[in-house]
DNA sequence: GGCTCCTGTTGAACGCGTTCAACTTTTCGT
DNA sequence: ACGAAAAGTTGAACGCGTTCAACAGGAGCC
């Protein structure tokens, strides 16, 4: 390829031939899906506004479908850029669950119109793009992970024995909102937001008083549970 | 049309011939989604399957997606006939919860190959097909009045701040159940049958905790919580 | 019967996502 | 520097879901 030899391996400034290629793909598809939406937005299209030929989008995405990808991979960047903040000043727990949700939602406000198109293809067990897919385990460790931070700078003291899996049951939870949020279609994403605002402390609160002799057994039990259902 | 004047709306051994050619298209379709999945199912195959031609079938059905629907109302009393006999003998509410849910399970069974491809298709917020689309409200409905049967044949007492809002929680639940099922790939979906028989014994501690003067006021927010985004 | 609607019915045609044989360019061992 | 293998690139072609102008038949009215 045009690089030059032994040169460190992305630079910006100078990707390979390839990679720019790539990436003016997946620039292309971003563009046109905001423009006209995802269905209206067509491969040839895509292939047009980056400048080559369909065959050759193809050569780089095995599918439109794959084009998301792309997509995913942004607004989780994005989404860790606006959640950084809330997490080094914050430490009230609840606050912490609301910032980070928010923050999601927002940086997500500019795709909604098409988000659910894609979230729907997502849903599709086979999908690679299936959050609990294989091929985006990637992407769900640095979610979980994030929730994790969430978890650890808060002054919230969890349970031991709950320790390990909140990290993702908090990220299986925030999946529910943002199932909620796709079928969300109030302004400014005003009920999801509602959600969250009142389920956050209910969450903190669930926490505490899973110490409690009484719960204590049963959430036990549906821990336990899920690390069942994840080895069968 | 060419039925008789004054004749009852749709007696079984001479519908009108619309309404035969409509089940003609339905029952191919199911053949052949049967036979070679979703996907591997034409429309033309379909058509001929039924002896239409394409354009015809697209006078009965706006899409390939609406033959879906037919699949649907077929599973739902496929259901009601299997939980029937559990909801007239069985009291006790987790043996409800799970005799019904097990039921679905069992019924769904043979669709399961290609039944994750529909609930896809039925995750769209868009699509009618999405069971809170206000076009499958009466199917939502009816599924919801087996939830409230769940409850009112058991001999579990209800909270009385609980009662008119429980069905539809259970019926959620089990939206839950679906969607892990959906993604369940075990076999003769394992997982799952685990997951609602370790759950609804849970479910029903949690209705007898809800009375508890720690978890009541919580537990009343969230039931408040669900009644304000519904009228957002 | 003749006329007008409305309900059905048809298959060719359209635009789409995707594939593939053919071609060009780059890489790399010699 | 050379040549073969690998990587990249092309657009016509395929099969699909879907649309639509055109046509057929029956119901109701005169």
């Amino acid at each position: 390829m045009g690089e030059p030899v032994g040169a460190d391996p992305d630079p910006a400034p100078s990707l390979s031939k390839a990679a720019r290629t790539r990436s003016a793909i997946i620039e292309a598809a971003l563009r046109l899906f905001r423009e006209k939406g995802y269905d209206d937005t067509t491969m040839r299209a895509v292939a047009a506004e980056a400048g080559v030929s369909v065959g050759n989008a193809y050569y780089y995405f095995a599918s439109k479908e794959q084009l998301i990808q792309g997509f995913y991979d942004r607004a989780g960047a994005e989404h860790r850029a606006a959640a950084d903040p809330v997490l080094a000043t914050e430490r009230d727990l609840a606050a912490r669950i609301m910032g980070v949700s928010h923050a999601w939602i927002d940086t997500m406000a500019p795709y909604r119109s098409f988000a659910g198109r894609f979230f729907a293809n997502a849903a599709e067990p086979t999908s690679p793009l299936s959050p609990f897919s294989t091929e985006s385990s990637p992407a769900r460790t640095s979610s979980i992970a994030l929730w994790r931070d969430v978890l650890d700078g808060s002054d919230t003291k969890v349970p031991r024995y709950l320790a390990d899996e909140l990290p993702e049951l908090l990220w299986l939870a925030f999946m529910g909102t943002v199932l909620f949020w796709v079928h969300d279609a109030s302004d400014d994403a005003a009920r999801t937001k509602l959600l969250v605002t009142r389920t956050a402390p209910v969450i903190v609160r669930a926490i505490g008083l899973s110490r409690l002799p009484v719960l204590r057994a049963t959430v036990a039990d549906l821990v336990g549970l899920i690390g069942e259902l994840k080895t069968l």
